[in-house]
DNA sequence: TGGGGCTTGTGAAAGTATTCACAAAGTAGG
DNA sequence: CCTACTTTGTGAATACTTTCACAAGCCCCA
């Protein structure tokens, strides 16, 4: 089977989130030219995204909204519960650990772990921090799915290294860091710093 | 001038975290080769990403690590401070206003507002937070050229309009929406709950 | 001062992603 | 059942990005 884009797969997240507003609404089809409009494409990339997975439409009538609903969960592999563990419970990974936002969509923050022993034995939300050191023998009794990494960036890629050793096969990296893993462990990283600049290039670039 | 590519803009900025780092460690030069094993990219797309901008290196030597500093820093207008605003003092909002990574890089939280009245008056750090409803008439004495947007998804979009019509210019997203603004008007989003889905779809189809 | 060794800068080629455009398949209404 | 209309699914065309490959330029040392 074929690659399929990242930019694809995200797109399939946006398709998702509009569905599941339009079923709160009441609605029960769509057309790919309502998904473009708030997706912020065109409907002709709609239908090419859809297509690469299978035939989800009616012709002439659109999609209906619960059956793409399940397909794109399936799709993405949200039919199941995942478990993911925070790294870090600082600023960024205490607000993480206490949106409300994961659960719905089926990510449940089974821990929070930390380094510096003053937090350690804390809980917010019944989860409690745990130390960092323990994380190997913690997940060899309950498997993990994703890790959350939120330390500083000095310590990120020695945290990675403990993570992948453990077993991670999947991290979301806060950390301002590009993060060496082997080959089968997926990372995605959210790099606010990146993100700001970005920005400043295009205020820059519009005003020359 | 020809448009350029956002993933030159993102690797840019990868770049450039490289050369402060080098610069500290006491390196003078450093190869396209360097940049892009740390970037995670390779060298001739090291070389093409800053060909788009000019002659930055010197054959046989490589490129002075002050010098293409600061011709990155020009790239990306980071040669003067940029003021942000934070807009919604919740969970997120308030992680941001605290962290200490983006003063360095120029980018200087200059306000926080919410709407509610509970929050309003309330400071950390020296930043105030102020009532939303006000931001119109603040921006008209202090220009702003960031708004970083932390509110629920649905106030999102109003929050927005507001924030357009008193002329800010660019827009650092964290809520999930897809959001609509003039063409003038530059947006970044981070949606984490995006990130989490490419995560599982990634780990699903590899165990397809 | 000239040659060997290294690294840049860049057209051209290859690879990806998006858009176009239209046949096929369905709906709706008489 | 037939006609007019809508919308999908998809090859082909276009646009964009990355990789290749090498001439040109510069350093260093003999
Ligand atoms: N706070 C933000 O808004 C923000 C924004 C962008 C990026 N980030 C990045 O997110 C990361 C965390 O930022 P923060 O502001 O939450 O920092 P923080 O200093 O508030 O928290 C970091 C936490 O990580 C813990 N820690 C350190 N090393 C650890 C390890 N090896 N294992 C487990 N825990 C460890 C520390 O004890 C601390 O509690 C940083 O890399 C930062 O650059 C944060
Ligand atoms: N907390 C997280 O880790 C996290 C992660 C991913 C995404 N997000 C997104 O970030 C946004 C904020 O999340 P949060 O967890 O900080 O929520 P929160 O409820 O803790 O905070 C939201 C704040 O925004 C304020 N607010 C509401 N409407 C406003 C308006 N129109 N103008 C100004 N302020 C307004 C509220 O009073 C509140 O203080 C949400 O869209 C959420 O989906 C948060």
């Amino acid at each position: 089977m074929k690659r399929i884009a990242d930019s694809t797969v995200r797109r399939l997240s946006v398709y998702l989130r509009f569905l599941e507003g339009s079923s709160q609404r009441g609605l029960t089809t769509v057309s790919s030219a309502e998904l473009a409009r708030h997706g912020g494409t065109t409907s002709a990339q709609v239908r090419k995204d859809l297509s690469f997975f299978g035939s989800f439409g009616k012709r002439g009538l659109g999609y209906s909204v619960p059956e793409l609903t399940n397909s794109i969960r399936d799709i993405l592999g949200l039919g199941r519960e995942w478990n993911v563990v925070i790294v870090g419970a600082g600023k960024i990974g205490t607000a993480l650990a206490q949106y409300d936002g994961f659960r719905p969509r089926g990510f449940h923050v089974v821990a929070v772990y930390d380094t510096d022993s003053g937090k350690v034995g804390t809980r917010w939300d019944g989860i409690v921090v745990r130390d960092f050191s323990q994380v190997a023998r913690d997940l060899a009794s309950q498997p993990i799915d994703i890790a959350v990494l939120a330390v500083p960036a000095e310590g990120a890629q020695d945290a990675v290294r403990r993570l992948v050793d453990a077993g991670v096969k999947a991290i979301l990296n806060f950390a301002p860091v590009q993060l060496k893993v082997p080959p089968d462990v997926a990372v995605r990283s959210v790099n606010m710093a990146m993100e700001l600049e970005g920005l400043s290039y295009e205020l820059s670039s519009r005003a020359r």
